[in-house]
DNA sequence: TTACAAAGTGTTATATTATAACAATTTAAC
DNA sequence: GTTAAATTGTTATAATATAACACTTTGTAA
């Protein structure tokens, strides 16, 4: 587990403390004090911190949430689910759901190295709100 | 089942009959010849296109791709297999799959309406060549 | 401990993906 | 036929992401 360098450090300390997926301009838009000025030092951060695992990138909203799985260093089997109302993201760890798609083999004879799931709906919250 | 708008049906069979994902701005440029010129104007029946479940969008790609399976009319449950090599997608038609993900509960109490997979890995094609 | 490779940084420019806003037209339902 | 809903056309712009190049820092191994 090698450390961070200075823009990795910044970028992932502030993913990890946001409570929401952040997106690469908004992450922008809050370095920009710490002296980081340009997208593509963002984007060369979140490449190499989704890389390393330690954040994982919600492709269904192109925004950036910090690992929640202190297993999944690696980040090759991710999941997670999206409330399409307030827009709250969940890492799913689930052992019974990770072995299942793990050990998946379809009948394309492809091997698979690497899934992502995301599942959406409404969270608890809303739910109740809506009744 | 209704029938598609006159854009809807460009878009849509230019994509059907693609062996390969398509992307927004590669379907524009080959749809100028018929009259569409704009992005918006491409946008709009792909977001229709995928409301009904006629193409799926494949998340980690920004790319579209005609539905293959007769029974996901309206498309809450899809996988799709990524060869990494080749690029090539394929969706994945397959019960149990299916049915172990429409019927999963995780501890957060979120009720799922919908759930897209991706999974990554290496064809047949691409595993022999590399061999 | 220096020299070398690998990784990271800074910067400008630009490519790619997607939507806002508004007016006009077509289609479907009553 | 009238009207509401869906679709189209258009211009402009927002949002997301990468190319290319020069320079600096870091790790490692002679």
């Amino acid at each position: 587990m090698q450390n961070l360098s200075k823009n990795q450090q910044i970028i992932f300390d502030l993913i990890d403390k946001s409570p929401e997926p952040l997106k690469a301009y908004s992450i922008l838009f809050n370095v920009q004090k710490k002296g980081i000025k340009a997208p593509l030092q963002v984007y060369r951060a979140l490449d190499k911190l989704v890389e390393i695992g330690k954040i994982h990138k919600i492709e269904s909203r192109n925004a950036f949430i910090a690992c929640q799985n202190s297993s999944c260093q690696i980040s090759k089997a991710t999941a997670f689910s999206i409330c399409e109302s307030c827009e709250k993201v969940t890492e799913i760890n689930n052992s019974n759901l990770s072995k299942y798609l793990t050990s998946f083999k379809d009948k394309n004879g492809m091997k698979y190295n690497k899934y992502n799931l995301e599942f959406f709906g409404l969270c608890k919250k809303c739910i109740s709100k809506k009744s």
